[in-house]
DNA sequence: CCAAAAGTGTTATACGTACACCCATGA
DNA sequence: TCATGGGTGTACGTATAACACTTTTGG
């Protein structure tokens, strides 16, 4: 048995997060400029290697960590991408993660960092290998989750409003919803805390700031519910 | 840039496919007995090396049909496992996959081959490695998916009943639906069509055979449908 | 006072669910 | 003729979708 194993070919294990972040208004990806080399204006995901002793999820969260110094953040194992082609320097198999993150919160620790940079969604500079492919297969992915999984407010900061989940909603999916069936599908939930404050300056009204209820939504981060009013036309 | 690489520390690729059949009556799963090595009672998932110049997609491909003959069903990347120590031989990242196949077109090229056995679900023996992890997962993911894709089918043989369809989701969940609402839902579907003949030997009275509409599967396997009563108490 | 966004209620329809009886046939 | 599994219909309640006006307030 042991030989079977020594005549396998080895092979490069990389790791890549495809990391969304909602700022209120917009979806936006984080991406970095490549490293020391050639390729001028491509942009990367951010990604690292397998160590020896750390498993995969570790790595992922490692690599988050040591480029953005985020940590803690929601981070879900895609898929693996192992073309034999996709990495033109060296076979390299990369399992992809994606995260979700509120951009405001972490803004300015994320950009001192690494020279990344929040991209929105509908706007993505020209990237590395087969990175547009994650990145296409990790929005079907959130689509898919966040229809059914209240993991929309990983996405949020602490305190938000009903027109942003409306807005991060209407941008997952890239259609608009009704407001008033929307929030109430969203309040219908019981996930939500209203507080005493309004946000203010961005409407001359304000609106009404909720929070999460954290304790139920733990329990029901795994329950199956109908976040998007129009089920049809998913993935 | 380059020397990045070099400095990566390499790891074995190895794949392993979880397949589901079903043969009317119930949900099994094929293992094989592992190699020629010391484990007794241990037995596996269908597993093999990833080679050089194929993708994940080719090899799971390939070692399913070298280890069974089956080619041409449904096989989907399921999960990467990457453990240090999942297998104590030597690091090894495996890439699971899922398969579904109807156990009866298959039964005598499978168990032929490869010392391949069917197993029940619920009767599963000593595994290697996580590949009991592996398979929770995949029962999970295979809910999941259920749920709303009509990916039930492939299970199914050329012909089939609504009887053997309530059996199969009753399998897939674990738990018994209305046979009326489940029927009426099934069909109101429009992908199956109703033929003349009847099954005869399991029932006296018979059962009507219905075969799929390939021309709508194609178009509608990946939209979106409600196939189980009751989505609460999923995953 | 006006523009811009927030907030709120009703109604019609579709869908999901619960439920029970008759049918066909082989033994 | 009877036991077994196959097949069908209805009524009720809930969830969804479509729809428009009033409120607040900063400028």
């Amino acid at each position: 048995m042991l030989e079977l194993y020594k005549q396998q070919t080895k092979c490069l294990v990389a790791l890549d997060s495809i990391i969304f972040g909602f700022d209120g208004e917009e979806l936006k990806l984080l991406l970095v400029k490549r490293g020391v080399q050639t390729d001028h204006d491509t942009w990367s995901l951010m990604g690292g290697w397998l160590k020896p002793n750390e498993s995969l999820d570790q790595a992922a969260e490692r690599i988050l960590f040591e480029l953005t110094g985020v940590t803690g953040i929601f981070l879900e194992q895609l898929n693996a991408f192992g073309d034999p082609s996709r990495d033109p320097v060296e076979r390299t198999v990369a399992v992809a993660y994606y995260a979700l993150v509120n951009v405001k919160d972490y803004e300015t620790k994320i950009s001192d960092t690494h020279h990344a940079q929040w991209f929105p969604m509908q706007d993505l500079p020209e990237l590395l290998f087969d990175h547009r492919e994650m990145i296409k297969i990790a929005i079907e992915r959130l689509r898919y989750k966040a229809a059914f999984h209240p993991i929309g407010f990983e996405l949020m900061p602490e305190k938000f409003t009903i027109p942003q989940i409306l807005n991060l909603y209407e941008a997952i999916y890239g259609s608009n919803f009704d407001k008033r069936n929307f929030s109430r599908k969203i309040l219908s939930t019981g996930l939500l805390i209203k507080l005493k404050e309004k946000q203010k300056g961005f409407s001359k009204k304000g609106a009404f700031l909720y929070t999460l209820d954290n304790e139920k939504y733990k329990k029901h981060s795994d329950s199956f519910l109908n976040f998007i009013p129009n089920p049809e036309g998913l993935v």
